[in-house]
DNA sequence: CGCTAATCTAGAACAAGTTCCAGACTTGAT
DNA sequence: ATCAAGTCTGGAACTTGTTCTAGATTAGCG
């Protein structure tokens, strides 16, 4: 009875909207469809490197992805959510160029430490890609709490993959959770110019530290 | 030759403003003016009370205040700007209610955990001001870097009164920084839904231990 | 093939932040 | 008291995110 598989279900919230999940459930998207959502997302990102969020403009994403505004909003609920999509994307990317070489560090503070400097480096690359997909990631109200989260699982699974642990301990899963509070608002900080880049450095580092407090059993093979 | 102070410099850029020092430097105000900056405050922290960010709206406040929407503008550039100013005001009143108790930990790690354990309880108390707040500040970009740096700067002195530091090392100013990034991201999180109490206070709780991890010479008297 | 339900498109319409403007009002200096 | 310069006001106008609508298209099924 369909056509194109359903993309997401809307509710008339007085002034939100969800979205749909960007984990491979949900309803199966048809070809055109994932080309769709390719295309919005390129364009998202192109867009985004230019001039940051503000120049991330819903009416020209929509332009530049050959696809009508509203067929944007509706694979796209609001601005926030294509962003932290985008974010996602690259963010899965990252995770896959990670894998490949893994840190060198001694310690698992050490490499989490350099995983993180590595990331940061690619970020330095697209500075104004950065500024609109962590922006949008700290402006995303509960509406979008389910991309958030899953931007937050990756990013925790990119840490504790440089840990190279297996069984973290509840201590070392807060110690991640600090490390990625920190690594957020350390990329706000110098997003907005009020942090160099070598004091991101240092507080990566100082954060580190925590994992090396709270790895009491056996650390070193 | 003026009227009323200059209360700020407009520029032409193509898409921001600038703002001026909240700080009791810059053209002093006259009584009338400073009557209406408090009023415009007082607007923004009520409204913000009620509904959050989104509740902030530019033309109630103004209305609110008894100000012309221009007027509004000349004393904020921008909504950020508004509730950036917003958030010192509110932090003021809070360094002063928190100096009058200071916190009874034995080691500067619990005092600082239970400073800012007592900070965020108040903000519960208002958690919509505090989203309002709090989005602002992680939203600002480079337009308002003075202003969140004053509340930073803020936010450093509350931190540092509790640990009852004279001339905090470098490496304790370090711990400083990323306890800062780890109470501003927990907030966020707890704001947006995707923490809970409990895990924000472990979370404080887990980075204040960088201050132990820190404190190499003597700590207890 | 022909249907039917859902999707997509183009474009208007609405909301809230921001900018502009002309005229009334204040202020400090002469 | 008068004047010049800067402020404040009310309101229109512009921008960009978001919503809505009517009609054209598409997908899968009988």
């Amino acid at each position: 009875m369909p056509a194109e598989a359903k993309v997401s279900t809307k509710v008339n919230k007085p002034a939100k909207v969800e979205a749909r999940a960007a984990i491979p459930a949900s309803p199966p998207l048809t070809e055109r469809q994932e080309a769709r959502r390719r295309r919005i997302l390129h364009a998202s990102a192109q867009l985004a490197s230019r001039g940051g969020f503000d120049a991330v403009q819903m009416r020209e994403v929509a332009e530049s992805s050959q696809v009508a505004l509203g067929t944007l909003y509706r694979y796209f609920p609001s601005k926030i959510h294509l962003l932290v999509a985008t974010m996602q994307d690259q963010l899965e990317h990252m995770h896959g160029t990670l894998r490949k070489k893994p840190p060198q560090g001694e310690t698992a503070a050490e490499r989490v430490a350099e995983t993180l400097m590595r990331a940061f480096r690619a970020l330095q690359r697209e500075p104004h890609l950065a500024d609109a997909m962590v922006r949008a990631l700290t402006f995303a109200d509960r509406s979008v709490s389910p991309e958030v989260d899953q931007v937050s699982r990756q990013t925790t699974a990119i840490i504790l993959d440089a840990m190279g642990l297996e069984n973290p301990t509840p201590e070392q899963l807060s110690a991640v959770r600090v490390i990625e509070h920190t690594w957020h608002s350390a990329l706000i900080t110098w997003l907005s110019g009020r942090a160099s880049i070598a004091q991101v450095k240092i507080d990566i580092e100082t954060v580190c530290r925590l994992i090396d407090l709270t790895a009491p059993p056996s650390d070193r093979p």
